[in-house]
DNA sequence: AATGAATGAGAGTTCATTCAT
DNA sequence: GATGAATGAACTCTCATTCAT
């Protein structure tokens, strides 16, 4: 937990420390990601962010945190304002594109989205791979079950697998056009939001037989 | 690439620095690596590691590569033997066991999948993912279009969906039993090869639909 | 000296930061021991030690009198309890009995004993070690005397050489039983009180022809 | 153990460093004493004497062990060229004061020694002062049974009391010119070593009754 | 008077790489 | 070609103290 110092912070300088790990996180990941990069960007004295947060470690799991907490209320937002009542393929299609433009406008929480994601030393992922799945489930599980019991998912398909391949295709649409080497097979590497969105539609359609009723 | 003396040295003692450095790698990732444990472990001098490879980088892109040829002949070895005279499902299934069978009895192979798949360095990862995946999809594409010109799958499968399916799921295959927070649905972390096998099956029925005939 | 503040704040919290600063300062001596650790464990804002005292040294000097203070007048009191009818050498050997009991069950006055002995930097060492002597010289040179007009120490003593080695077995008494590789002779290490008793008469009978009369 | 790059180096190099070191620690004591002065002082850059010893401790321990071992090969040098014909007592005043102006010559000899038994660090002292006070023993302990053996010692004299006091004294003659508040009682602080003599003669003629026979 | 915040200096240690032999 | 040595830059983290409220 951070210090009761960084609790009673004003806002802009909590959110000039917050983006400045961000970036720094985001763009090296937890181990080559430096605290003098941070302390310099959050132009603040490296002493200083230390009184913030104990340890680097302390940073950056509530920078993870903080992401993950943002971004899920985001898209909470965003997939509560979509239309109910369309086909539910035509409704996931709709979910990955909003997905995919958050991502796009948000290349800080994308950044730490990866850092989490990617981190090897399992002490710093244990901090934080869980956390960030169990925000997505928290978000997928639901809206699952609500189609299924609507009748608009086919009563035999196996909630677990569908459960896991989304929350895989929710961290490929995420990555996958910022990254080189992850999508080798669709193109998604460079292409921008609306370039993205064919293969979004691509990719559920492809998927189709899985859910759909009949 | 290596220097000429690295290609003029004794297999063992290019054994003894590959299997050195899968070790660091793949416990360590890239950038959190070090040389010096690397030599330490090989039993040569920092000095004359970096006579042999060029710098940091080089060694690691030349031990992915080396690393991914041999799980690709492998696997290729593996899956030929396979029985193809069964059903595709459980061909399939067939298939994820025996990868989830090698990579239990290859932890540095494992390690180092793992090192290139989450490495956040752009230039590092270039070097890396992109061969990896061709490497994959060098088996799985040929193997995916016998069947289908077999007539074992639907017609109207899309064949891209199908293939970058097949690569997250291998790789989520490789990686979810070994570290903790990537797969929270399925229950993948800590199970011995035997207790992955039901699991194995129950992913590839979820999934059935997808290629399943009539 | 401490400030004014220091002196109008209630007996609590004094005690507690006394407490606090022995047991900090006993462990870790002057220089490594740390005030954050103390005002941490007195429960007060660093910044608030500060306004007791001065500076580091200033504590530290003041703590060090404190003990000496109280070590010494417990230490009279039980001196002074003592009966005086016995041997010399019977006394000598209660009295070394009372410290050793008194050291145990004191493990803070210890530790600043041994702090304050230890200390290397001229600065502090000055503040403290000749107030540590002069005050058990105050109890041990009235008490020779006091013997030896009694006519039970031999009048040929040379009294300083006495008193010199008395001031040593105290500190010997004190701290080798605590810390390892000061006795390396007697053993003392690691003993009880029970355990020391033998051996601090060992000490005091082959001392006898100092000071046994005839 | 020091690195194989240190014993390969030339001794000039050698004696430099470790001369920087004595003083450093000498003066500040382990923990207080700095890796970077010792560097600067020795003129070469710190991570090179981290390139000849692994840590700070290993580099305390050895300094320490280097000046025992010069230290008692020195003194049993001197030690064996006194005139072992004269009476015990006379012997003794001249080892003293052999002693005395040894560590009157030898600054950071004498710093070492005040470094090793001052050290609160348990982990620390633990490598120093036992190793010490073996060499020490190992000096006193077979003169003091020569001497026994040949009748110039009272035979009911305590060897184990002798030696402890033998080895207390030569740590208070060692440091008590040179650090004040140690010696409260005979004045040893800021003496001359010809000004010692005549207080180590009276220290001796004063413990005369423990050894002197009939 | 109390106290939270700030801070510069410095600590020990690791590292990839270069250089000289 | 092999290798020991050197090295500067960077790292995280701690500390006693000062300042402003």
């Amino acid at each position: 937990m951070p210090t009761s110092t960084w609790f009673r912070l004003n806002v802009a300088q909590r959110e000039r420390v917050v983006n400045a790990a961000m970036r720094e996180f985001g763009t090296h990941g937890f181990s080559t990601g430096s605290l003098s990069s941070i302390a310099l960007e959050a132009e603040i004295p490296e002493s200083v962010l230390l009184r913030y947060f104990n340890d680097k470690q302390e940073l950056f799991a509530y920078v993870c945190d903080d992401v993950c907490r943002r971004v899920r209320e985001e898209m909470e937002r965003r997939v509560g304002g979509l239309d109910f009542d369309q086909p539910f393929e035509d409704w996931l299609v709709d979910v990955f594109c909003e997905w995919s433009e958050f991502i796009a406008d948000h290349p800080l929480e994308r950044g730490m989205t990866a850092a989490g994601t990617h981190e090897l030393d399992t002490g710093v992922r244990g901090l934080v791979r869980e956390t960030t799945n169990q925000h997505y489930l928290q978000i997928i599980e639901p809206m699952l079950q609500l189609w299924r019991d609507a009748g608009k998912i086919r009563a035999d398909a196996d909630s677990q697998v569908l459960t896991t391949l989304a929350l895989m295709l929710f961290q490929h649409v995420a990555l996958a056009p910022y990254y080189d080497g992850i999508d080798s097979v669709l193109g998604l590497y460079g292409q921008s939001v609306e370039e993205q969105r064919p293969v979004i539609r691509q990719l559920v359609a492809g998927l189709g037989p899985l859910f759909s009723v009949g």
